[in-house]
RNA sequence: GCCCGCAUGGUGGAAUUGGUAGACACACAAGACUUAAAAUCUUGAGACCGUAUGGUCGUGCCGGUUCGAGUCCGGCUGCGGGUACCA
């Protein structure tokens, strides 16, 4: 018997499709749309087994979709601005748009091959000057609407090498290619106003109904939405204010000093005749840009000498520290601390010995008695040691308090919130170019739409460090649009994910003149389904959403979130190897002996294997997909991605998996090129009278259409795969007598077509086989016999205080005093029923009996 | 540091969302077919005790709520993601 050849099957297919046009999209089309989306790849070379599997959920939603009578849009393109490009030409002599295309026709080739339902005419990169000089328009509309505006910021300084460091270039306060202490420098950068839109970004949380809530959470911490008291402190010396934010009002009788960032301006101000303070704030300058470097440094701090009075308290004098910890870019920079109540100011009181005065007593603690040691009290209690707050609840003193500040006049009830504005600027050569120039006369001054795309030169060298646009030798010299003279180009580019941030638009219209069509934006948004790593959570999602926002605050869409529904999915994992040399090893050269022990067959050495992570290039445990789809097909490397594991879960890439996934199609194939028992003629249904067996079958063909037809609709395609398991099982089995050739042909067809968007070649090649002209791909998904799905009896357990004892059948819709009895009359219930009385018993129908002996 | 997840047999996982834990698959073992191997088919199996009917234990750890907890609550441990210039 012939078995099944994937390869040219695949390729022929996949040929067929293509000269069909099968997956163009029509947005004319008169059926309901379906948007689906992945997040695009970034074309670092080849494609690995994440995109695959990231690419194949999205495939099998796809062509779900169209079955179900959508015109669907499942477009792809690339994410192809970024520094490994640039990473590339200075350490190969490259290109960047060189490199970067040559890794986009091999990435393309590659993801052609896994023969996905896509419309490859809407394909574009974002380094098209096509697309990114349409982000130069967008850019030129936001800054007209005053959402773009210009401010310093720190970057990471390699003083070394005189450029801006990526945090990802700096390496335990180092440089990644110098090796020098990496220093702190503030730019002048541009930034786009997403705190314009913070409530509404955290609002519209609410309404994505089908994101994972671990996603809204996690944004919703991002934005960090807080209500407290903003007031200022008068500085003793001087008489001057110093305005402070506190989420904790209720504790300011706790009040032990303040706190100001290190760049406050006071700060910098006191400094100038201050070299200790001076030295304190370029140690301070010393710690990354990350919060996390921030977060984790040890609290510092530099007692300037001066005090600040307490609101409420003229003669309590606190003194003011400079401190490591507090940012200026949160609230004001400026802060008063109560150790009591929050960790860090306790770690930085009892490293400084400053007073710590308990001021919430949590309940059952005794206010004479109560200290705090090593750990800060955040939760719920009663006010001490605070006047006129004494006695109150802290969540009620918190707005008394505030209350009281408005009422006096010395401060007011503010909203904060953590999110910060998004600094776009990137001292590099491969983005976007920001379409500005800087004229002396007239400032800075936007490119006239109709002088776009502001291109990036193509004669550039990586020779030197630094900015390659700012080396150039002419490209920044212009002249202002504004007045004519001579004035110079920006040459900063933009963030790479400011080009992420709208591509989902562009798909829509890709050869749009505009960015995009407005009306055909609006009738495919919000992208219905889109799917890609959890590693994009806050980031590129929460830019994407405010993008939204920002084009519709511009009058160019009516939408208000980019994606409806979001799935996350997990890692592709392998275990990692290393031989007797302590060098990674690829898992494809690696061997077990017959007792299990490891050794490498290139060379011999022994291998031991190590844990299982995420495959990475750096650790080799890395399976090439090119190698899987030339082994097994492309169907089978499909299957096997979405087979083992929840989509959401990392999946754990195994040599047995992929040959299980590989038994699997040839079974089908089998079953169908060699059917167990003869098979009706081509368009005979099943008669009404059925034997046994093709009863039972039938009912698990339609069962099986109910259940798979769920668990794509849900996205828990391992368990349509297991389900499909069970069913082939159920076709291979026994089938005979009355309908079984009638009733064997509907279960083939309906498995083919079941497979279909997992495997959507073998299930053409089948479909065919079965005597089908019409493609897998047009045609619609079958429907399950409502009658045949559901059981008139059902199997309940009976359980004797929490364990089961024995099981009974019973009719689904049994009254409640019936199956109580028959439970009570089981033997192997008896048994343990009589060694007590029976106190309860609990009957839910369809499912459990529990009899409570005591 | 902070925010967010995850943890179930030898392995990946399932469990109708508080109701029979271990579906389905992988790996393993025994058997059938074969000169042989591969492929395929059949059977077995959470652990422990027992010849067996059966019983006890069991979802990372400790505790709680409930007639009933993998699922809910409190406290841990380990691993992973993010932390604003990696994408």
């Amino acid at each position: 018997m012939s078995r099944y050849n994937a390869k040219a099957t695949e390729a022929k297919w996949q040929k067929i499709w293509r000269e069909a046009n099968t997956f163009k999209t029509d947005s004319k089309s008169d059926k309901p749309k379906y948007y689906v989306l992945e997040m695009f790849p970034y074309p670092s070379g080849r494609i690995h087994m994440g995109h695959v599997r990231n690419y194949t959920l999205g495939d099998v939603v796809a062509r779900f979709r169209r079955a179900n009578g959508f015109e669907v849009l499942h477009p792809m393109g690339w994410d192809a601005f970024g520094m490994p490009a640039e990473n590339a030409a200075m350490e190969r002599k490259v290109h960047p748009a060189d490199w970067t295309y040559d890794n986009i026709a091999n990435m393309r080739d590659q993801l052609k091959q896994v023969g996905f339902a896509i419309d490859w005419d809407r394909e574009f990169a974002t380094c098209d000057a096509e697309y990114y000089g349409k982000e130069q328009q967008i850019f030129i509309d936001f800054f007209n609407a005053g959402l773009v505006y210009r401010k310093e910021s720190w970057v990471n300084w390699d003083p070394v090498d005189n450029t801006v460091l990526a945090n990802e270039q700096v390496i335990d306060g180092k440089g990644w290619r110098s090796g020098a202490t990496v220093e702190r420098r503030k730019l002048s950068q541009w930034f786009l106003k997403i705190t314009d839109f913070a409530e509404d970004l955290l609002g519209g949380l609410k309404t994505l109904e089908r994101w994972p809530d671990k996603v809204r959470l996690m944004q919703e911490n991002w934005i960090g939405r807080s209500e407290g008291l903003k007031f200022s402190f008068k500085i003793a010396e001087t008489g001057e204010d110093l305005p402070v934010y506190t989420t904790r009002p209720d504790t300011l009788f706790g009040a032990s000093f303040c706190a100001i960032a290190p760049d406050h301006p006071l700060a910098a101000r006191l400094a100038e005749d201050n070299a200790e303070l001076k030295s304190f704030a370029e140690e301070c300058r010393k710690t990354g840009t990350t919060e996390e470097a921030i977060e984790k440094a040890e609290k510092k701090g530099f007692n300037t000498g001066l005090h600040v009075r307490h609101p409420l308290d003229k003669d309590w004098l606190l003194p003011v520290y400079v401190a490591n910890f507090v940012l200026m870019d949160y609230g004001t920079g400026a802060i008063f601390a109560c150790p009591a109540g929050d960790q860090r100011d306790l770690d930085f009181a009892r490293k400084y010995d400053l007073p710590v005065i308990p001021v919430v007593l949590p309940d059952g603690e005794d206010a004479a008695s109560y200290k705090i040691a090593d750990e800060a009290y955040t939760g719920p209690g009663k006010m001490i040691n605070s006047r006129f707050l004494d006695g109150m609840d802290a969540v009620d003193a918190k707005a008394a308090l505030i209350d009281k500040a408005e009422a006096e006049g010395w401060g007011e009830r503010t909203v904060n919130y953590r999110l910060r504005d998004w600094g776009v600027s990137r001292q590099r050569y491969w983005g976007t170019p920001i379409p500005f120039v800087h004229c002396d006369d007239c400032g800075v001054v936007p490119v006239p739409s109709e002088e776009l795309p502001v291109k990036l030169p193509e004669d550039v060298s990586f020779d030197k460090p630094g900015n390659p646009l700012e080396h150039h030798p002419t490209w920044k010299h212009t002249k202002c649009p504004s007045c004519g003279k001579k004035a110079v180009r920006e040459t900063d580019t933009m963030d790479t994910f400011v080009d992420s941030s709208w591509y989902f638009m562009r798909f829509c219209t890709p050869d749009e003149e505009a960015p995009f069509d407005s009306d055909v934006v609006n009738d495919w948004l919000p992208v219905k389904q889109y799917i890609g790593g959890v590693e994009h959570a806050i980031l590129h999602l929460l830019y994407a959403r405010f993008f939204t926002r920002a084009l519709k605050h511009v009058g160019r869409t009516n939408v208000d979130e980019p994606f409806e529904g979001l799935f996350t999915q997990g890692m592709v994992t392998h275990a990692t190897y290393k031989d007797s040399d302590d060098e990674w090893v690829f898992p494809e050269v690696v061997r077990a002996r017959d007792d299990g022990s490891l050794y490498r067959t290139d060379n011999g050495l022994e291998v031991s294997e190590g844990r299982i992570e995420k495959m990475s290039k750096s650790k080799k445990n890395v399976v090439d997909p090119d190698d899987i789809i030339d082994q097994y097909g492309a169907d089978t490397a499909r299957w096997f991605v979405l087979s083992d594991s929840p989509p959401e879960r990392d999946l754990l890439w195994t040599e047995a998996g992929i040959e299980g996934a590989w038994r699997f199609a040839q079974r089908v194939f089998r079953l169908v090129n060699n059917p167990p028992a003869p098979i009706g003629t081509f368009g005979a249904a099943p008669p009404e009278a059925l034997s046994k067996t093709a009863e039972a079958l039938r009912k698990a063909t339609h069962k099986t259409i109910e259940g798979v037809t769920a668990d794509i609709e849900n996205l828990h395609f391992n368990k349509a795969v297991a389900r499909l398991y069970e069913f082939a099982n159920a076709a291979g089995g026994k089938c005979t007598g009355d309908g079984a050739p009638e009733v064997l042909r509907e279960a083939l067809e309906t498995l083919v077509l079941l497979v279909g968007p997992m495997m959507p070649h073998l299930a053409e090649e089948l479909w065919k086989k079965l005597g089908h002209k019409e493609l897998v791909a047009n045609t619609p998904w079958p429907k399950a016999i409502k009658a045949l799905t559901v059981d008139d009896t059902v199997k309940m357990a009976v359980q004797v205080n929490g364990k089961v004892r024995d099981t009974i059948e019973v009719a689904k819709d049994m009254p409640k005093e019936e199956v109580e009895k028959i439970a009570l009359a089981s033997d192997s219930v008896k048994k343990f029923t009589d060694e007590g009385t029976i106190r309860k018993v609990i009957v839910v129908p369809g499912r459990i009996v529990n009899i409570v002996v005591g």
